[in-house]
DNA sequence: GGTAGCACTCGGTAGACTCGACTGCCAGGA
DNA sequence: TCCTGGCAGTCGAGTCTACCGAGTGCTACC
């Protein structure tokens, strides 16, 4: 008895094969229970589950992300799907425990979800009203309210997914990489040090300052802005094209070739451009540890490592990331689950909510989807010229203040 | 007996005069334990202690501070100050409990500062070696490394105090009241969208975007942006000063119309205009509740409500306001340590760190202030041609990305 | 005024015990 | 063959008790 029951410690964690689960991020699951399709090789027992077993798992996880508690034989049955006895769901539970789906705390507890037990249960979700109509209208009744440059929207509106999941939220902008440049120009701050400001199609605005090799007049800043502008207009901020030497002022040459040094670093930070992390105190009521709760909010506060594990999830096909999924040993304890914010059928950015694993699904997958699509509507409205322009903002200050969420409504 | 102790609810909570107590931000707090020349009024009683009690008192802080168990009196016999048995402490203890400065959580319990305790430990701290000569070196040995963009520079540096302290800190630059427009541009995104670029004498860049009234070619917007540059170069953002209109042309004047107007929304923002707030995963370890530390992290997200605070306690010259004298009651639980960050004499932003009240005041004063006087001289070195250049730096990447600590070392 | 001693309070811990929510197994029935 | 009811067993969680120890206030004494 002891013997054959799996230990917390000794769980299924992570065995799961992402790359095939989710075919593409924008189709969240299929909505047929069992896929019979798969079945084609013996390596899918796995994924394959009889009709009462699916039931069974769906209505433990069910019960497990609601009460947060083991979840027993008897508290299940009668569940749709599962017109059994509490002793022959224990034999299905028993069955379950040993693919790999559920464990057992300790041997007089009921069961608890695996990664791979949740991951089931994402996979196979039907479209369970997850969103209430009264909360679907907060959200349009959000978008069509809210006014203000990119990144305030970016940052309320992460609050916005952060109040309607109750996780944290998370808005990752898209690189400008494509984004070709609309304008340079330089503005001197004082004799040896100026500031190059290129303008972006996509509207988005980098500055960098530079430190000028000798003291400059505003004439002749102009002058090599206007040089650099003839030259690298159209070009994107990686590869903004060659500029040619102006042989006959070594002094303008100079000042053009700063320039063009200052563009070049511009252009190979390779950094994500906004990322909005709001609602990161919802975290704290999440996990019942509190060393949990401190290691998280850590690695949310490191964007640069949230982004990454983002893209690196998004690049293996999935739209969801459960536990040890997507390899992040120190966000074991989490799950991800993501949506593309499209402008007009551009990918522009990703938005989505990090929670604990026994997180809800239905309700995270419904309020990813519904605030992605209209964020992009909106992105989309607000620059309908036909342009696809996402940056939209303020510059520093709607990017630096009011990251969090800025109440849960509106 | 019962009825003559104090309840921790019924605790003494900011009823010292904070505007008092520190003169000004600059000056910590006065060296000498007792400050004669203030036994002026009777009312001065509270803040006046004889040298045995304001021991014990001090004796007591230190002691709850390091250990956040109540201090008993047997404890702290022995400390410097505190020849005597425990029970002489323990009527000394007794009668700084009735004037307010101790509580005690129970009956047979020892004792704990009330925040009217902290103050008076603040307020009469000695410099006592608050930081090791390891960490003033790595202090100094970050600024001299650290390289980048004024955003990428203070968010780091947030990290960096966080990491030094191990509470939260909160970097806030200056409004941009007094910078003066430098240069004024605006770009063309589409025919009926652009955007305005202002550079600021400080560095710093806004931009807006203009929905145009009708169709508008770029060289219409050169010429508006000539125009505003002529007339706008040198005022500030809340005052651009007038701007003639052009009666002969009236389709340039309406774009030019649309930008006077852009530029009145940005100087009317009047929003602070970069914080940063590192290392707020710290708050986590710092409560043992978990719902205050959902609360303060709450709080700390809505980083408009932090400046409005942290300018408030200033306006009050106060460089450190403990538990309820802030009177922001989210944040009673909480103690902020705040200094100035002058570059070349001038205030140019605030730094500081937000903990439990039970917070290691001298260093934490010690840790704020020198961060904050490095941060300083970094800031007006990396400037160093006379100009006042506070944002030196790279705009929406930097300010949007790599908001909390990105390690705490380096 | 300071000290030592004493009686008292009360939180925290440890152990014993019960309760209840589970489980796995098995024999019997549809 | 599959399902069910019953049964024995496990184990966490809660309660109750006793006890220890830290710490207090009071008072007599130096």
């Amino acid at each position: 008895m002891k013997a054959n029951r799996t230990k917390p410690d000794e769980r299924n964690l992570g065995t799961t094969r992402p790359s095939r689960q989710v075919a593409k991020p924008t189709t969240r699951q299929s909505a047929a229970p069992v896929d019979q399709a798969e079945a084609d090789a013996e390596a899918d027992a796995d994924t394959h589950l009889d009709h009462r077993k699916a039931a069974i798992l769906n209505a433990v996880v069910s019960e497990y992300i609601e009460t947060a508690q083991p979840v027993g034989s008897a508290h299940i049955t009668g569940n749709p799907g599962v017109e059994v006895s509490s002793a022959t769901v224990r034999s299905e539970m028993a069955a379950l425990e040993r693919d790999g789906y559920l464990a057992q705390p300790h041997t007089s507890a009921g069961r608890i979800p695996t990664d791979k037990g949740y991951r089931f249960f994402v996979d196979h979700l039907g479209r369970t009203g997850a969103l209430g109509p009264h909360e679907r209208h907060e959200v349009r009744s959000f978008f069509a309210h809210v006014h203000g440059e990119v990144e305030d929207l970016l940052g309320r509106t992460s609050g916005l997914l952060a109040g309607l999941t109750d996780y944290a939220a998370v808005i990752v902008g898209p690189r400008h990489e494509s984004a070709t440049i609309r304008s340079v120009q330089l503005v001197g701050l004082s004799p040896r040090l100026a500031l190059l400001v290129v303008v972006l199609s996509d509207g988005a605005v980098e500055k960098r300052t530079l430190d000028l090799p000798s003291d400059t007049s505003d004439d002749l800043l102009a002058d090599a802005a206007s040089h650099l502008n003839g030259n690298t207009r159209g070009g994107t901020l990686a590869n903004p094209g060659s500029v040619p030497e102006i042989r006959d002022n070594p002094s303008l040459d100079a000042v053009v070739a700063c320039g063009v040094d200052a563009l070049g670093q511009l252009g190979a930070t390779g950094e994500p451009d906004h990322v909005f992390v709001g609602g990161s105190s919802r975290m704290a009521s999440a996990f019942d540890a509190v060393e949990t709760v401190r290691s998280v909010l850590s690695i949310l506060e490191q964007q640069l490592v949230v982004v990454e594990l983002i893209e690196d999830i998004l690049d293996r096909g999935l739209s969801v990331a459960i536990g040890a999924e997507h390899g992040f040993e120190p966000l074991a304890a989490c799950a991800l689950v993501l949506a593309p914010v499209a402008i007009e059928g551009e990918v522009a950015g990703t938005i989505g909510v990090v929670g604990p694993t026994r997180m809800h699904y239905p309700r995270a997958l419904a309020a990813v989807e519904l605030v992605g699509e209209q964020l992009g509507e909106h992105l989309g409205a607000s620059t309908s010229t036909g342009r696809s322009v996402t940056g939209r903002s303020k510059t520093r200050s709607g990017a630096a203040k009011r990251r969090g969420d800025v109440g849960d409504g509106d």
